[in-house]
DNA sequence: CACGGTAGGTGTACGTCGTACACTCGTCAA
DNA sequence: TTGACGAGTGTACGACGTACACCTACCGTG
């Protein structure tokens, strides 16, 4: 083992939160999310796996930033169009995104609650429906029938932001350190930075309480509201004796 | 440490593939599917965890087993009636285990390639398509649009049953030990198994070699075909002024 | 009845993982 | 000059999956 480099080369850039987080993205590009562990994204970066630490709190911090970093690559919004073919393609260049990023999916969907990015993201969609002119309600039955579509992200999406979230404030670059009143400050933060957003989770009785009753919406009703949607579309297609490729 | 219990109690059941199978599901279900490690199944099977070893080949395969329980468990096949009625029963019913079981969609989304019941499954749900006088082509089609919702399994489903699969003969009780010639016999037996799986998988040419262009069936395609299926019928709605429930 | 094979359960051990905790060191303000 | 502080280090611990050698109770066969 050689006892001492000459000192230059040794140190190279002195390491960063977006450095680690670019270095993660890299090596889940390159080896697949599963052969991502701190020890080797610490290798990578030739540092002392506890190097990372000081940077990202833990693993799942890190993978959260993963997803940030990638969602938030996405190009802010399409020159104006009607709502259909903005929605169209905002959804497809993201999916291009995570087509990229083969691992992202996977983890975005593992995550419990979206991180900023997500929901800005989010947020705009429902702003091109609601720009289009949909109702709330339709608008709302309409991002989840597009599920996994949007994303990767699951049903269960809309679950954090009525919760005591303390993610909200962790993650997001809102000041707010703590306390009790700070709670509603970070809600009224939540609503200048994702409007749509905050509009569809307030309009909407989400009661999760009652699996099988519980009037509003359940995931059930979400469900099968877009199954439905392909059911029909499948029968009207059918009907008129489609056949492959009839959009070029 | 007590030497020597009086040798009741301490023998029971003497474990089988099936209970650990067992026994894995109600540990997922009851702490999470991140909770179960072989260790804890073992402890909680009052068993030292190498002899779970003697009756799965490793964690992986405890899992396949475990998606293969929940899917064999789904009701055969519903009484007859249209298309339609016919898949939107089957399709909610594997919905209904997966509420049950939170984990499983998860579990089968993670798996690389699709087990024995999860193929019986989608056969069923292509026969259902074929009997209602689907063609080939938009019964495919169909298929990935339907995408997560039938089941949990993502749209590079299609790709086992072509390749060089080595674990339909592995995890299925295909007989079919190894060698060259016997791999046409594997290959025949599951055209007898899942004959529409193999028909629909026979017919499409599904080059995944090349990413971009790439005539044929490819993911970019079947994902907007769903798209455009989902937007279009938002637009409907929207067009004629929907609200929620119209459905009792 | 003795006996050897075998299936199923055991014990020990290795390498990897995430990460707690205490440290060293270089930098810069006072 | 000093002393606080933030970034990188080293050591250590308790999970994890599982390879491998072992024991042991049972079996059909001689």
């Amino acid at each position: 083992m050689p006892a001492d480099v000459p000192a230059e080369e040794s140190r190279r850039t002195p390491l960063s939160r977006d450095r680690v987080l670019r270095a993660a993205v890299a090596f889940a590009d390159g080896a697949g999310i599963e052969a991502l562990s701190m020890r080797r994204l610490a290798q990578e970066l030739g540092v002392v796996p506890m190097a990372l630490y000081k940077h990202v709190a833990n693993k799942e911090e890190l993978l959260d930033g993963m997803v940030e970093a990638v969602v938030a690559g996405l190009d802010p919004h399409v020159p104006g169009a009607d709502w259909k073919s903005a929605v169209r393609r905002r959804i497809l260049g993201a999916r291009d995104a995570l087509v990229r990023h083969a691992w992202a999916a996977q983890v975005i969907r593992s995550r419990t609650s979206p991180t900023p990015a997500v929901l800005a993201y989010l947020d705009s969609v429902i702003g091109m429906f609601r720009a289009g002119g949909f109702s709330l309600d339709l608008t709302h039955h309409a991002m989840h029938a597009l599920g996994s579509r949007v994303l990767g992200l699951t049903e269960e999406l809309f679950d954090a932001p009525p919760s005591p979230g303390p993610r909200a404030t962790a993650t997001a670059p809102v000041s707010a350190p703590a306390a009790d009143p700070a709670q509603t400050a970070a809600r009224e933060a939540m609503a200048l930075r994702y409007p749509h957003v905050t509009e569809l989770a307030g309009a909407v009785a989400h009661d999760r309480s009652s699996v099988v009753g519980g009037r509003g919406c359940d995931d059930r009703f979400e469900f099968e509201f877009a199954l439905d949607l392909l059911l029909d579309g499948f029968e009207r297609l059918h009907g008129q004796g489609w056949t492959s490729a009839p959009r070029p």
